[in-house]
DNA sequence: CCCTTGTGTAAGCACACGCTTACAACGCTA
DNA sequence: TAGCGTTGTAAGCGTGTGCTTACACAAGGG
């Protein structure tokens, strides 16, 4: 985009593309595919929808990339099958009064190929003025409305989205602003501040949440 | 971007494009350049850093291409300038007390054109990978120095990055995810509970700010 | 053996982007 | 009026992008 330096990058088994899959079974369209998503999740999530491109993508799972077209048709849809694919997962696993706190930390905890690869991905795609908002908000609404439940104020769907919308912030700051200190602040002392704040906004059920100052260890991933 | 469907765009009184001032005083460089700045001042606010084109502040300005790099030299020398141009002013003009509310309303009103243009500029460049941030994190620091003044916590940075980070959150919800009902929600009410949890995280001197609940008119720019 | 079908590949199309270049029009001073 | 620097313009360069096309193999059945 900007019409300077950047390395060719052949489709397969190109030079300087980080962990590319060696292609193992020959022809097996499922595995393919599967290589695809997979690929495509970590490459969202790295880099958002609009700087990801459909190359890299290609490169990263050992793929032509041609294939990516054939087997989902556009880009757009490929981020929508990747968020399809292990989408509402965690929002529906884990029980809503701790739904907040354990997104909480996915966005504190770095590095994250994980469950919070999702997460992820919505943080970096947000900036895309094309097609990201409109695939993306789903997920957010899904957030949104497992907190809402848990308050009984009217405007609870409100008040869950502040929550979500600090969320975003504090992933925003420190994944791709890098401000610090909150960049490389402790998740604890972090989690500490956010969720003292945050229960006049979320009022709990007593004794369900999580204390304040608490420690709560090797929750990360 | 899309390889699709794109109304071509003349550089000069060209068709469909919003804005475009009519060119009066004939071989003014200065007022040439003063339109650029003001046209990339506001295309960068509405569509942020990457999906701004310099043809289409071009053309806003109604101004040839060229000029903005015969002036600016490059796209990103043209941000940088953008926000040193109305830059600061807000964060040094207002009390520091008062610098959180009048930011969070700034980001609460919409259509925007006035001083939270800059708020905005940050807002949609944030996803950019390539020159944004960079250029941009200055702004972030400048809110978060006059926010950390305000606390006597050892951790007064963090706290006030923290805050700025859910202003963050909010604006990005409310402008480009457009998530409901955050985004039509009155700004009172935002304001409101944004407060309320706030002032857990940084203690303002008492008396001096705004009380919770409390309604404060007309304040929007 | 060919022919079809499913899978993978190389090359390229159309276009938008940031940026550059060659040149025309203006306004000034000599 | 000629010369000259300043301001504006049209055209285009190189590259990256999403997506398409024409083709090469592998397998399996007639």
């Amino acid at each position: 985009m900007d019409g300077g330096e950047h390395t060719q990058g052949q489709d397969r088994s190109a030079g300087g593309v980080p962990g590319g899959e060696p292609p193992q079974r020959p022809r097996d369209a499922r595995e393919t595919r599967a290589r695809i998503l997979r690929a495509a999740g970590a490459v969202f999530a790295e880099r958002g929808y609009d700087a990801a491109t459909v190359r890299y993508v290609a490169a990263r799972a050992g793929v032509n990339q041609a294939l990516i077209f054939r087997y989902f048709g556009s880009k757009k849809a490929l981020l929508t099958e990747v968020m399809a694919q292990d989408g509402k997962e965690q929002v529906s696993t884990t029980p809503p009064e701790r739904l907040f706190e354990t997104a909480l930390r996915g966005v504190l905890a770095e590095g994250g190929a994980d469950a919070d690869r999702l997460l992820a991905v919505y943080l970096r795609s947000i900036g895309s003025g094309d097609a990201a908002p409109e695939t993306v908000r789903a997920l957010g609404e899904e957030y949104a409305a497992a907190l809402a439940a848990l308050s009984e104020a009217d405007d609870g769907t409100l008040r869950a989205q502040l929550a979500m919308a600090w969320l975003l912030g504090i992933g925003l700051m420190r994944v791709v602003v890098r401000q610090e200190p909150l960049a490389s602040a402790a998740p604890d002392a972090v989690c500490a501040h956010v969720l003292t704040a945050l229960d006049r906004l979320l009022p709990m059920p007593p004794g369900e949440e999580t204390r304040a100052g608490e420690e709560r260890p090797g929750v990360r991933s």
